[in-house]
DNA sequence: AGGCTTTTGTGTTTTCTTTCACATGAGATT
DNA sequence: AATCTCATGTGAAAGAAAACACAAAAGCCT
């Protein structure tokens, strides 16, 4: 186990490993070797043992890795193994579509509120949730001990909704609105804009 | 201009310049330099000034760079200066989310085709467009040019889609099923799994 | 029991990406 | 016209990430 810093793009990783390996956890396959990851998720074996290495010697040689114990170890490692409260602010279709996480994965980060500005949203219902106005954003975010915030506003609200969730303590946003939000240091944004992603695809045609 | 390959990175960071440049443009903002782009994108002026050198000198020493300019540049970088219709498979709530994008964005890359394999939402409209059952992918991606796909089925009929498209001839595909397709090497896909994202997000809480 | 096969963990090398730092040129100012 | 200020484009340096390659260990086979 080293104590330097692991980069981002390791992080990336582990949450990928993390899935294909409870697909074959499913599947009731034991053991997996780095070469079987590495085949299946596009990425180099020495690359996959160097990742985990970082952590702690989770592998036996000649044999690869025992899948539960590792599912185990990227869990704890990942912080999935205590639970997260999630907020998410903007219950439009991609809200709606996000909430549905809830009800596919058993893990430890749970949506428990969401927010929306328009009237005739507020009260309605998505995935057992009643929507809340955003006006209690604050204060519910303090209350539930919520520790994550999913934005998925329109752009020109996102900066305000990031602006709060930061007074109410919030430590991580997932910003899904097209634009950079600022927040402090301390608070972790990942911003994940599709429409960048297909305009980066364009690049590609011939 | 260059001809050596362009890294994967400055291609990705070419849609965010793009998007901010539209801003700029819209609040009629004739100039910018760098350092400015680089304040509110949080990135190195020097890292911006060498993305855009890599495909033409396109800025004024001592002033910067021509805001409409710059936009009609890089939107022809990016091919986004001619039509590209897309195709959108999967047409639930993260479907119905992406559909949206056609009303927001005047921009070339369309949605032109909407499949799903459920019966019930076959015929139903969405944005304008009659949602087609997935037995029509193969023939209409042909019939309509569609050069683009966007997965949005459930994991598993994700790589079953992707086949389907590869077998019509697709170039590239934005996948948001939480699973890694595999398309011969000349088709280009772009991953977009907020679940990674998401569990990557929850390492950097305290 | 000894050799064979497999696959890990990692030191080393290579490749890729970012950042620094500065000469150069464009316009503004006096 | 000379000087000043600003911001580009880029060579060089630093830093980060990925890939190579191999010793070491674990189980299997004869």
């Amino acid at each position: 186990m080293k104590t330097y810093k692991i980069s981002e793009a390791v992080v990336k990783r582990l949450p990928i490993y993390l899935r294909f390996l409870n697909e074959l956890a499913f599947a009731d396959i034991q053991t997996v070797s780095s070469k079987e990851l590495g085949d299946k998720l596009d990425l180099n074996p020495a690359q996959i043992r160097k990742d985990l290495a970082h952590f702690g010697d989770f592998g036996k040689k000649g044999i690869g890795y025992d899948v539960g114990y590792l599912i185990e170890q990227i869990r704890h490692i990942l912080k999935l193994d205590t639970p997260i409260n999630v907020a998410l602010i903007g219950a439009g279709n991609l809200g709606h579509a996000l909430s549905n996480y809830n009800m596919y994965h058993r893990d430890s980060m749970r949506i428990v509120a969401v927010f929306d500005q328009v009237p005739e949203k507020v009260g309605q219902m998505i995935n057992n949730l009643e929507i809340l106005p955003t006006a209690q954003l604050i204060q519910k975010v303090r209350e539930l001990k919520i520790r994550v915030g999913i934005i998925t506003v329109p752009a020109i609200e996102a900066q305000n909704v990031a602006n709060q969730l930061v007074e109410a303590g919030i430590e991580a946003i997932l910003n899904f609105a097209p634009i950079i939000i600022k927040v402090p240091v301390k608070v972790r944004v990942h911003h994940a804009d599709f429409t960048t992603e297909l305009h980066s695809l364009a690049y590609y045609l011939d």
